[in-house]
RNA sequence: CGGGGAGUGGCUCAGCCUGGUAGAGCACCUGGUUCGGGACCAGGGGGUCGGAGGUUCAAAUCCUCUCUCCCCGACCA
């Protein structure tokens, strides 16, 4: 019997989490880049199913995907005094480009209130052009002084959704909308249970009137802020001069909000479900979601088990896992630790009875499965 | 930024205290036997010990400086 290479969450919850990571071939360390991760293909796959989920609902309440640069006129953060208090300590900067001294600095966008407020002033004129629905799907940085995979990284994945209305009831109906949206997913894809809230005044987002998060609970019986939605009122509005004309005729100052998930949502997946074996995955975000291992001594039994192995596999949709020189325990480790919801196993016996074996992630329970 | 830990084949680590020209397990390659929860035997490839400087006949090992990563705390999606 190997020793686990998983620390138990008795032991070490942190330690725990890593190893769930690496072991479960969702990220790891970059190293070489301070605070930043390499999402593994295990990890990605997940952020693509979770991608979709969201991405899906954002265009179903009426919002469009665009995509707005990368790097940001340092001046823009400065427009908004709350904000740029907020953001200036973990700002990364830009200043030499081509070789030279930039005569005004870039700032590498933390988020993108002030950039995308820039334009919302360019397009924006009239009560008819609102309300303006806009995500955009991208990655940020924010120089943390201490980052956990997933959970805190120096650069991250996320969606920003960012709108305009014409009053602040739409634009609160528009926050309110999106964190039942983060509820949703976090609830119904994720089961990963939330509790939707308002934030303390000393932990809204820098330049927001409000800000409501969805929190879940972890196994170590810490609460993780898993989605936050912004109220932002006009005060980006008056820092971008993004105005209209209303029905009557008058000039007014746009009402905004922005609203956000990352990746730190993996994070969240992890702590939920996970257990000292390795990695849990809810079926609805797991890349693979069931894989056939087939078991065999002798050459004649090889050539019926395989046979009848990918006939099956092939039938319920399962990957097999037919890799030579790698034992089945060993492939039972292997798949356990990615999260893979059912394991299938297929050897003589089952060949026999008429059946394959059935094996569930979650509960750890086997079962015999009729092989027609 | 404060506190702790660690940098030695791809990975995990031993060796350092008591200097003497680098080891183990895993992984990898070849051959064979295996295969119902991490197989075994035999053979083989691969490192100059984070970096710089110093002491010494001789440095992974002692001294000085330095860089990086990880964990805990404060801050944040």
């Amino acid at each position: 019997m190997a020793e686990s290479p998983i620390t138990s969450r008795n032991q070490d919850f942190a330690t725990w989490y890593q190893d769930i990571v690496l072991q479960g071939d969702m990220a790891e360390p970059a190293e070489i880049v301070k605070g930043c991760m390499v999402i593994k293909a295990n990890g990605y796959a997940v952020w693509e199913l979770l991608q979709r989920q969201l991405d899906d609902r954002f265009k179903a309440s009426g919002h469009q995907n665009m995509y707005f640069p990368l790097l940001i006129p340092q001046s823009f953060l400065q427009k908004e005094a709350e904000h740029v208090e907020g953001f200036s300590p973990e700002l990364a900067v830009v200043t030499v480009a081509g070789g030279k001294q930039l005569e005004e600095p870039y700032v590498i966008r933390p988020t993108s209130e002030t950039i995308i407020g820039h334009f919302f002033a360019k397009w924006i004129k009239s009560y008819r052009d609102l309300p303006v629905l806009v995500n955009q799907w991208a990655n940020i940085i924010r120089w943390e002084l201490r980052t956990r995979m997933f959970l805190r990284t120096t650069e991250f994945l996320w969606q920003e959704g960012h709108t305009a209305h014409a009053n602040h009831e739409e634009a609160m109906e528009e926050v309110l909308r999106m964190l039942d949206v983060y509820a949703d997913v976090a609830e119904n894809v994720m089961a990963m249970p939330v509790i939707k809230g308002l934030k303390t005044q000393s932990e809204r987002f820098a330049g927001a009137l409000r800000t409501y998060s969805i929190e879940a609970f972890m196994q170590n019986g810490f609460a993780l802020q898993a989605g936050t939605s912004h109220d932002l009122g006009q005060n980006f509005g008056k820092a971008f001069d993004v105005q209209f004309q209303n029905s009557e005729g008058q000039l007014d100052y746009v009402w905004q909000t922005s609203w956000g998930v990352s990746t730190r949502l993996i994070g969240g997946l992890i702590m939920s479900h996970s257990d000292d074996k390795g990695l849990v995955l809810p079926p609805k975000l797991a890349p693979t979601k069931a894989v056939m291992v087939p078991i065999y001594r002798k050459d004649d039994e090889k050539a019926k088990v395989l046979e009848a192995a990918h006939r099956i596999a092939k039938d319920v949709g399962a990957k097999i896992d037919d890799r030579e020189g790698q034992s089945p325990g060993a492939k039972f480790f292997h798949w356990e630790r990615r999260g893979v919801p059912i394991v299938l196993e297929l050897g003589p016996r089952d060949l026999a009875a008429g059946n394959a074996v059935l094996k569930r992630r979650d509960t750890g329970t086997k079962e015999p499965m009729p092989q027609a």
